[in-house]
Parts: structure tokens; sequence; C-alpha cells
DNA sequence: ACCTGAACACCGTTCAAGT
DNA sequence: ACCTGAACACCGTTCAAGT
């Protein structure tokens, strides 16, 4: 318990202030635009207290990354697994994309052991969420998941993928929408057993 | 025709010298040991003359991205469809490592928009000369590809996601030939259509 | 005790000066 | 004509100095 009360709550707002004004800065004008100056200037104060609260540029970035993990996670706990995979898929692509375009293309290997074991915690927490929510989806259209250790690295790499040709002009002369229809119904048929149930005869329109 | 003839060799040799010494920084220390100054020297000159070849260091990244993208393609072109999609993909996944390794996490959107037209001269080439690959391989297993224009951008992005996984430690618990296999196998099984005849079925193991 | 901002080392890039 | 390397603007980071 600190002696000043005032003082955590100020230092827990200095760190949401800096990650917001983060956030700003690289959907503005990419990571080039997000300089330790700038940063300070968009969050109000100068340059030398960021340091006070994260150790040094690539901190910042892993706790931003971390704050979206947890978002993430918050909202694949919260998705209907009712309507199977390709729905899970469909609803988490939106906030995929959103960390993808903001810290997707950050370096992997970083130099502060301590945030990376941080790092590697909301990580595997995400990976898990997203396994549960697989599982369950694929229970609900009644088919069965291939499992492996590389089923969530394959399904996370290939939204990850998706979202760098949605963020960059990469795939300008393809629609978003077929390019994701395409991409999550690829990744379903990749991790599961053809569905063979009357659930799954019904789901595929064979009234038989 | 220049009146020196020596001259031109010598510049194609210098653009060569200094391609193969950021390749060779690229894979030492990463993209932070690649600087101007440390290229010059790397490559027998002073950081002025490199300005001599290349525009900015974003021009040499790029002309990099593209000399791996010219031997990739080279690559697709000669290898063997015979044994199907899961054998070409194995078949190209080393080539496609090095080229995201080394050059896969740059920034999309230049500022140079001759180099971005060449760049994208490439990469539809590459596009190009994968998808030539995948219907021969499909029509050896006699199978049928999904046919989409999101078809190669999402076996290419599970490539790189692939890649991506394999250049860094994100995978360090999974074993890595358990991790290709079945990203090989669920891209292939995403972009087909369950083969029928009786090659297949020989694939498959049914001796029927 | 908390915060500032000048200073430091190093980066990408330019260009006057050499040979 | 070709090449050098000091100089410039700007970056991430530090720390003596203020309040």
């Amino acid at each position: 318990m600190p002696e000043h009360p005032g003082r955590w709550g100020d230092s827990e707002a200095r760190r949401r202030d800096i990650l917001a004004a983060a956030g700003a800065l690289l959907d503005e004008g990419g990571y080039g635009a997000l300089t330790m100056r700038a940063l300070a200037e968009r969050a109000g104060m100068s340059p030398g207290l960021i340091y006070e609260y994260f150790v040094d540029k690539e901190d910042v970035c892993a706790a931003l990354l971390q704050q979206h993990q947890v978002a993430l996670t918050r909202l694949m706990a919260s998705v209907a697994a009712d309507n199977g995979i390709r729905a899970v898929l469909q609803g988490i692509v939106p906030e995929t994309t959103l960390q993808w375009g903001r810290v997707g293309r950050l370096a992997a290997a970083s130099r502060n052991r301590a945030r990376d074991r941080d790092l590697a915690g909301t990580t595997s927490a995400q990976f898990a969420a997203l396994h549960r929510l697989l599982e369950d989806a694929a229970r609900a259209e009644n088919c069965g998941l291939r499992e492996s250790p590389a089923l969530v690295p394959f399904v996370w790499a290939g939204l990850m993928g998706l979202a760098d040709d949605l963020v960059n002009g990469r795939t300008a002369a393809i629609d978003r929408q077929t390019l994701i229809d395409y991409t999550i119904d690829a990744l379903a048929r990749g991790i599961t057993e053809p569905a063979t149930g009357p659930a799954a005869s019904r789901r595929r329109g064979r009234h038989d």
C-alpha cells in the first residue's frame, strides 16, 4: 500500500495514456510515426518520463501487444460457438486484424527476459482460448478436429496471414470478403475431418 | 554500350556486392545489424557510394526481396509436381523460410513508386509460378483445386505464417517437422476437393 | 519525489572536396 | 568520373538539474 494513494493511480493512468498514445500514433502513421518524442508529446509528458514506466521503446510495443492479446482472449471467451468454426473465425477476424496492423510486424526476439516471460503467458492464454473455442465450435457442427500441437499455431498463422493481406494493399485486386471467406473456409477444412452425423448432413444441405 | 566497358561490369558487381553484404548482415544480426555504415564497410566502399546504386535503405531491402522472389520463382518452375501438392509444398518450404527470415517483416507501403511497380511484377510472377505448380500437382494426384482469386494468396500466407513460426522461437515447444507436416497437410486439405479417382484411392492406401 | 529537457551516441542521408 | 567521409537532421536513451 503506497503512502500517497494518488500516486499509484496516477502511475496506472500514465501507463494507460502512454499505450493509448502509442496506439493512436501507430494507427495514424505506422511504426515510423512512433518515436519516443512524438509519444511523449502525445501523452503530455517529457520523453524522459516514459522510461519511468517502460524500460525502452520495445517494452512499450510489447505492452501494447499484450493489451491486444488480453482483449482478444476476452473476446474469444465470450464468442458463441453454436454456429460452428467458420462463424467463430468470422467473429474474431476484425480483432486479429487490428492486432496485426498495430504490432504484428514487431521483432520476436527481445533483450528483456522478464517481458518475454510476461508475453509468453498472455500468448499461451490467447492460444488456449482459441483452442477451446475451436473445440466447442467443432462439437457444435458435429465434426472432428484434427488435434495436434500444431493445430492452434496453424490457425493463428493463417489468421495473421489474412490480416497481413487485409492491412496492406497486397490484395487490392481481390475482393476483401472473398479473401476472408476463402481463408476461413480453407482453414476450417484444413483442421477438421469431414462431418458425418445427421446434423452435418443437414448443415451441408443434404436433406436425406 | 558504355565507353568504358569495365564500368557497367563494375556497377553490376557493386550492386551484387551490396546485396550480398546486406544478406549476410541480416543473417548474422537481424534487421538491427543492417546499417548503411556496416553495409558499406562489408561491401568495401564508403556509405555515400551505396546511394549511387540504391535510392535509400528501403530500396536495398526491396532489391534483396526481389532477388529472393526471382530465385523462388525459378525454383518453383523446376520442382516436379508428380508427387502431389504436399510434396511440392515440402519442396519449397526451405526457400520460403529463408525469404521470410531475411525480408519478411519489411514494411509494405514504400515511398518509391517505380520500385513498387518493379516489386509487384516479380511478386505476381512468383504467385503465377505457385499457381501453376499447384495446378500441376493437383492434376498429378487426381484431385480438384478449389479455384479462387484468393487461392494463391491463402497458400502464400500459410507458408509465410509457417516460416514466421520456424524462424522465430515461437514454437520451441513443438517439433519442427510436426509443425511443417501439419501445416502442409492442412493447406492441401484447405485448397482441394477430396480426390475421387482410383489414383487418389491408391494414394490414400485403399487398395480397392 | 517527481519531472524536465539538454546532452550523448548512433542512425539514414547528403554533398563539398579529393584523386 | 568516381569515390570519400565529414556534416546534418533526427532517433532512442540517460541523467544532472529544477520544482
